[in-house]
DNA sequence: CAAAGACATAGACACACGTAAATATTTACA
DNA sequence: TGTAAATATTTACGTGTGTCTATGTCTTTG
């Protein structure tokens, strides 16, 4: 067991942006969450992986959707895992990701949730 | 008039991470939105001004909570106002800045939005 | 008008980040 | 067993970012 919390259990627990003042250590447990979002290519992978057909992907299928080489894709893919936003799953020579919705719900609702 | 959205106006165009995938050009009018959040100081500071009375803080009040210089707390506010995420007016000698708590709930609405 | 206070801007520096090329690893299959 | 395909890792490099110090601008007040 670790004490070292992912960004995803982070975000889980704290009350809206508007709410209250976010503190030091709460803020330093979600901003590594934003920062996995905050860039166009894992924005993308995040909402292909997301929209697709059982909330998952094939890695084969996000590499072609994009004019970047393949361990650029890998090295995306990866930050987007250890934030804890996508799930990884190896199936045959395939590995497939799947989008935790429930963080990004988590982190909807710390963003836009209501003062009261 | 300007042809160039802010962050903040780009994130009402679309439909949530995941319903569809998200184009290169919409991935990167949002990016800048999610980067000016995913940062810990600059998260205090927002939640700050939107969890304080009337949604706008001094930047004197702001100041004192942190252990930065000033000019370190005022590029950071510069940040959050130019991604349109605060807005900033000027009374007196003070400067206060103001929560746009619709573009928290868009960009709320954008990551944590049903698939259907 | 001069001085002081509040805030912004400019410049500089260390460090992090996005990307690509080369290479490694794992799996399937002939 | 050996070869090809899918994906990850390593290394390197240019660019971006967070911070500070120094300085500038604006407003109030004596």
């Amino acid at each position: 067991m670790s004490l070292e919390l992912t960004p995803v259990e982070a975000v889980a627990c704290c009350p809206p942006l508007a709410r209250e003042p976010l503190s030091e250590s709460e803020a330093e447990g979600i901003a590594p969450l934003l920062k996995a979002l905050a860039d166009p290519v894992r924005l993308r992978l995040m909402s292909m992986v997301a929209s697709h057909e059982g909330g998952e992907a094939c890695v084969c299928d996000l590499n072609d959707a994009f004019e970047l080489s393949q361990p650029t894709i890998s090295h995306h893919l990866k930050v987007l895992h250890e934030a804890g936003l996508l799930d990884r799953e190896k199936r045959g020579v395939w590995v497939y990701y799947r989008a935790r919705t429930g963080a990004l719900q988590n982190l909807a609702a710390l963003i836009g949730g209501q003062a009261q």
